[in-house]
DNA sequence: AGGCGCTGGCAATTAGATTCTCATTTTGGG
DNA sequence: CCCAAAATGAGAATCTAATTGCCAGCGCCT
């Protein structure tokens, strides 16, 4: 389904650009739809039932497509599911970043990030942004993924991860933080700030709840701020 | 293995109430040592092959039994895993108060706290402890588990999450900490803690590492110890 | 026009969990 | 020791959901 000649043209930037054949113009475009659609669908099954548990048939209704449309263009449900994460973090990184850009100071930055990823990652706040997508389904299955897939998710995750050492090395650098190793210490800001929601959950009735400030907090302190 | 029949009289745990109520005293016996088996099984199978998806058909031949028998002791198959993850809960939650006993200034119990609970969740060290289980397999149930049932997971977890609130408290008074609400300092260690191995699972080859010294300085200071 | 890949619609297959049925065995009471 | 009720064992049957297989149109490219 790949042609020589269409590899000559300019650098195909993402996953999408790839899977389809230039030279079929009118087949990918049709493809690109259908995809896109198949992807809206989880999406809005996602939003409304509150979970990620949603059966390939439903999606497949959904988007008024066939069983043997879907897997044309996935090889199962978990490439679906990827997708759908891959999906998310590409909102989300973009997300970060703008919360993040405006602040000039190092540790600034630091929390900025910290406190728009726990935003993300938990459930929504009273204050829902713009038509985001309930992220915590999401949450949910890249940790099921990550059980069953780590190199998987981790590759997905990989923005994030990047930017956050970017982040830790620059307040290093300036001297407002000290770690002996900046991988690591993403790692742990990582794990407190993208799962507090999980802890939140178990917590449950108690009262008892991880805001974003105490996450922040937490990791600042951790790492000698 | 066959240590069951003491158990006739003193306070059974949750589910062992809940798996042989149905039947009265005189099969009681019997019951329990079936059940015992089913356990017994069903570690026998996560230890050998390292992860936590066996199918009750796995469970139930090599504990000799019936399918029939075992839906008489379990509702299904999380009943199951909730009876395999509070046993397990027990035996960690001994080893651990057995650990930090000796110690007497409340940083250093709290510390011995830490870096056991680390060992129990994650994969086995080099050092392997007595005929203990492998407990990464029960890890991932857990968090599984957590995420379509997590109440029911808090109060399996509730023994642990007790001893570390005290543990916290004691050192609070003792002014070796200072912390707002120790409760919630005991969920930000026990996230930290107990699911550190996900996050050294993703960053997998990079070969970044969480230690249990790594997550209990992160921890320690993250408190302002 | 003709061929071929893309598609829709559906039946078939697979895997596991959970239930059901029936023949046997065990238990408790007389 | 004998019987009715309860407990079991074996295995078939049912169900859910994923994944494949099959076949007949349809539209695009040459």
């Amino acid at each position: 389904m790949e042609r020589v000649d269409d590899l000559q043209d300019e650098k195909a930037s993402g996953w999408r650009q790839r899977a389809v054949s230039r030279s079929l113009s009118a087949v990918r475009t049709r493809a690109e739809r259908r995809v896109q659609r198949l992807l809206d669908a989880a999406f809005e099954l996602i939003d409304e039932r509150g979970t990620s548990e949603f059966t390939i048939q439903d999606v497949v209704e959904r988007s008024k497509q066939s069983l043997r449309g879907f897997y044309q263009y996935f090889d199962g449900k978990d490439e679906l599911l990827f997708a759908l994460l891959e999906e998310s973090i590409r909102e989300s990184v973009e997300d970060i970043r703008e919360s993040v850009e405006p602040e000039s100071e190092p540790l600034k930055r630091l929390r900025a990030f910290t406190i728009r990823l726990h935003e993300w990652c938990g459930p929504l706040g009273t204050q829902q942004k713009r038509g985001a997508h309930n992220r915590l389904p999401l949450s949910e299955f890249s940790l099921q993924l990550a059980i069953r897939d780590p190199e998987r998710v981790a590759a997905v995750m990989a923005p994030i991860s990047r930017m956050l050492v970017e982040l830790l090395d620059a307040a290093v650098a300036a001297d407002a933080l000290r770690a002996t190793d900046t991988r690591r210490a993403a790692l742990l800001i990582q794990q407190t700030v993208m799962y507090s929601w999980l802890m939140n959950r178990l917590a449950g009735k108690t009262g008892v709840q991880v805001t974003a400030e105490d996450a922040w907090e937490f990791c600042l302190h951790g790492l000698g701020g």
